[in-house]
DNA sequence: GCCAGTGATTGCACTTGGTGTAATGACTTC
DNA sequence: GAAGTCATTACACCAAGTGCAATCACTGGC
């Protein structure tokens, strides 16, 4: 209250707050008022800027679904649905994954830590699933095949991001294209 | 083992009456204790039986996740990782799913309606994806293979049950290896 | 400089989900 | 009939989340 109370990027500051709580006690010992203090904000300034606890994790989810899409949208027409996706997702991931850097494998223990964050991780991933779902409808693409290219898709992306995060120094893509092939030998055969 | 102490089926008497509130007024319209009253239980009571609300549409999901590994074990060790998981959640699904009946309807449309209900279900099938991965661990099969196959059977076997909701003339195991054909076009090309 | 307007922030009261703890009730066993 | 067990209950409590009205900081017009 001594500082200005009009400090201009409100939501930014709960976000840094948040996680550097979340680190410091753990998801489950950290409250919301908890949050907005160390902002220097009210309990009742946060659930105007994040429509619950959970989600001033996954704020930049929406961003990263737009990049998807825009990658989706300018793939090569003569990619196969699955190949397109794939690429698009490589294509977003490197620009807009790459400034995690470190802070990756914290907020991936974090989410590890919590029932509640987990869920909210699987329901955003699932959220991006049928965005690219229905990006893939755009390609003239079967609504079976969307729906399975766009899950499988993902799997292999996350599947990468895990392997990046144990090895950094690795190639983002390179991961990707290395778990497309083992999901293919999973599928289809040795 | 003392089996009738009170009226014996608590934890059942408050299942139905949850199902009944919510098909009558929408899940977000009742309370907790809206549903212990129907089932002539206390609020505190609720909570001894189920961690929270949306657990009590959610209950019968461990004794599923046990069938489909019983059934994993007894399959054909000659069979490859995904389709001995799909034959296992094939059998599981035949005896377990059946005697859901119409109610299944319902609820897939109160889930839909709710994510608060729909986070509830992502996490409940990736925890049975886990299970099925750690049982084809059990089989000899590489880590990735495993992760991959299992994400794959369920995705299957959960398309399959949507097509069943819809027309549930229909044969399962039919409508699983329909879908299975389709996966295996969409993510190994037409 | 004064005044109205806009939008972010806040205070406050309130509902609901969820928990810890101690007490009560019903039923079994000795 | 006394002791013991276990589900149920009463009660107090905290935290998440919402609705609403009141401020506050700053903008622009005058």
């Amino acid at each position: 209250m001594a500082m200005a109370r009009w400090e201009p990027n409100a939501q930014q500051r709960l976000q840094q707050a948040a996680g550097a709580l979340f680190a410091e006690r753990g998801y489950a010992d950290v409250t919301v008022a908890d949050i907005a203090e160390r902002a220097g904000l009210t309990k009742r300034t946060f659930f105007n800027h994040f429509p619950d606890k959970r989600e001033v994790l996954f704020a930049d989810a929406a961003a990263f679904e737009a990049a998807v899409l825009k990658h989706l949208a300018a793939a090569d027409p003569a990619l196969a649905p699955l190949d397109a996706a794939v690429e698009a997702l490589a294509g977003a991931g490197l620009s807009d994954l790459a400034k995690y850097g470190e802070y990756a494998a914290t907020r991936r223990d974090l989410i590890a830590s919590s029932t509640e964050l987990q869920e909210r991780d699987l329901i955003k991933t699932a959220a991006l699933t049928a965005a690219i779902a229905a990006g893939l409808l755009e390609r003239e693409a079967p609504p079976r095949t969307t729906a399975f290219a766009s899950k499988a898709a993902v799997a292999v992306f996350i599947a990468a991001c895990d392997d990046w995060i144990d090895s950094p120094r690795a190639n983002l893509a390179t991961l990707i294209y290395q778990e497309l092939a083992e999901l293919r030998r999973a599928v289809c055969g040795a």
